[in-house]
RNA sequence: CGGGAAGUAGCGCAGCUUGGUUAGCGCGCCUGGUUUGGGACCAGGAGGCCGCGGGUUCGAAUCCCGCCUUCCCGACCA
């Protein structure tokens, strides 16, 4: 009964699925240069629900959009330590432009701190400009060795929020906001992932940055993927650009400033995440098309029926698409399945005869059959359920695949298939060494309770090591 | 960037060892017909700088060198 698999099974080999699922759902190839990627329709349409359903969260939070530009002057770079230091193996430099060598090279800008910081210092003047919210949609580029579409490529699409406080608490409770009313709400509402949320350690920390917090979501395979993360970048960076206030009192005073990102590689984390053998699966919040109609024949009756529940649908707000009827019923199946769309209505004479549809959800093997006239009414129900059971689904997963251990061996151990879970005070830097040796990374600090602690000088802190993209 | 493997039609591959007519096969694609409720069938057809550049040779997909790209494993990262 069920089709020969059009992909390599995930148990196979997961990479090669991951890639057969980005190739045969059409979402993206690669580029002509290495590292590159051209998204396609279908993978673009899914980032840009992605895309504006992380910008209304940011602009709830009060930041606003601009653009700066791509090209940085490589002076500006240099201009904090840590982040040059951090950020020069992966740089890409314009040495030549104009046909002439250029006086200063140019960088294509690997994440925007150091031109905004310009910018910040130049339009900060009193503690009245301040908060300064910022956010940009843009494109950034960082010379990858070991490129995989969406989750790794010389050049990607993200957000990149930069903001500015008069206060060192201002600025940690908002990156603290951003990371939980943007991104952790983003990605357990809509995206369907559950998170495990933390501070990265020292030596995984943003270059630049005093603190990083993390979004780690876990893959089908166990694996596990940074999905957003927010720095507290202390004053670093405002006092490499100057970057100052008058206070109330009439004193210079140097601001704290924030950057908080998320790019396309949600969209791998949304494939890896929810995906199975069949291909994707899509949460209805993010799909392109939540409900494709099926028209078993290519009829009158069965395109009219088709058409009709199309538009009933788009009365209750849900994107659909129908499929008439060309070429065999199974393979078109199939390729929605590959897709990943949530639900399946299939209309066929047999269906209308008896005045019904056939549905099926993407995530389940039943097929029921519903009256024609309720299935409008009832899809919106159906897509809420089906967005919840997927949540739950990757909850359970993740749960069942997170361990408590009470050694860096068993951690090791725990984290050829999932997350291991063991008290922070075990891991010193000889042990941090042990696991990395193994691929094996901290992935991020937690509080016993599973809160962001402020430090990693906290007492008692669990930390949950894996492998990872 | 180090170690390994590989690039032949949109995809998957054979041919290469031992150089020699018009470079093959499966899937997909196009046309016509029969089909159609889980990857249909028949017939006809289109589609190739054999990754790129150089070399050896009367002659290169095949042998040699360089480069590019992809995949796997490591070190770096969203």
């Amino acid at each position: 009964m069920a089709p020969p698999s059009v992909l390599t099974p995930q148990a196979e080999d997961f990479p090669r699925w991951y890639q057969d699922v980005v190739a045969k759902a059409e979402m993206a190839d690669n580029g002509p240069v290495r590292g590159t990627m051209v998204i396609r329709p279908y993978g673009y349409a899914i980032w840009e629900r992605i895309q504006s359903s992380i910008d209304a969260r940011i602009k709830e939070a009060g930041a606003q959009n601009a653009y700066f530009p791509l090209f940085i002057p490589e002076s500006y770079l240099s201009k904090e330590a840590e982040h040059v230091e951090g950020f020069s193996p992966e740089l890409a430099v314009v040495t030549h432009a104009g046909g002439e060598k250029l006086a200063e090279p140019i960088v294509l800008r690997p994440t925007s701190e150091t031109v905004i910081g310009e910018f910040m210092a130049k339009w900060i003047q009193s503690y009245r400009d301040l908060p300064l919210l910022l956010n940009q949609w843009a494109n950034v580029v960082r010379w990858e060795l070991r490129p995989r579409l969406f989750l790794r490529s010389s050049e990607f699409l993200w957000q990149e929020g930069h903001t500015a406080h008069a206060t060192q608490a201002d600025a940690s409770a908002y990156a603290m906001k951003i990371h939980l009313e943007v991104y952790n709400d983003f990605l357990l509402s809509v995206l369907g992932v559950p998170t495990y949320l933390g501070i990265k350690p020292p030596r995984e920390r943003f270059a630049g940055a005093v603190n990083t917090m993390t979004c780690e979501g876990m893959m089908r395979d166990g694996k596990a993927l940074q999905m957003a993360t927010s720095h507290e970048l202390g004053q670093n960076f405002a006092r490499a650009f100057d970057i100052f206030y008058q206070s109330e009192e009439g004193q210079a005073e140097l601001c704290f400033t924030t950057s908080w990102g998320a790019s396309t590689r949600l969209v791998g984390g949304l494939i890896m995440a929810h995906g199975d053998d069949r291909g994707l699966i899509l949460p209805p919040e993010v799909a392109p098309y939540q409900v494709v109609v099926i028209a078993v024949r290519d009829e009158p009756e069965v395109n009219k029926a088709c058409a009709t529940i199309q538009q009933l649908l788009k009365g209750h707000g849900v994107r659909s698409f129908v499929d008439v009827a060309r070429g065999s019923f199974g393979r078109r199946v199939t390729d929605w399945e590959i897709k990943g769309v949530p639900v399946r209505v299939e209309v066929g004479p047999r269906d209308l005869k008896e005045g019904v549809v056939t549905v099926s959800r993407r995530d389940h093997d039943e097929k029921q059959t519903w009256p024609l006239d309720d299935v409008a009414t009832k899809i919106p129900a159906l897509l809420a359920m089906m967005q919840q059971d997927l949540y739950e689904r990757a909850l359970a997963w993740r749960d069942a695949n997170t361990l408590d251990v009470a050694s860096v061996v068993d951690a090791i151990e725990v984290a050829q298939s999932g997350f291991a879970r063991l008290s922070w005070d075990l891991v010193g830097a000889g042990e941090e060494a042990e696991l990395n040796n193994q691929a094996v990374t901290v992935r991020c600090l937690q509080r016993a309770d599973g809160s962001i602690p402020e430090s990693e000088l906290e007492n008692d802190l669990v930390c949950i090591v894996a492998k990872s993209y």
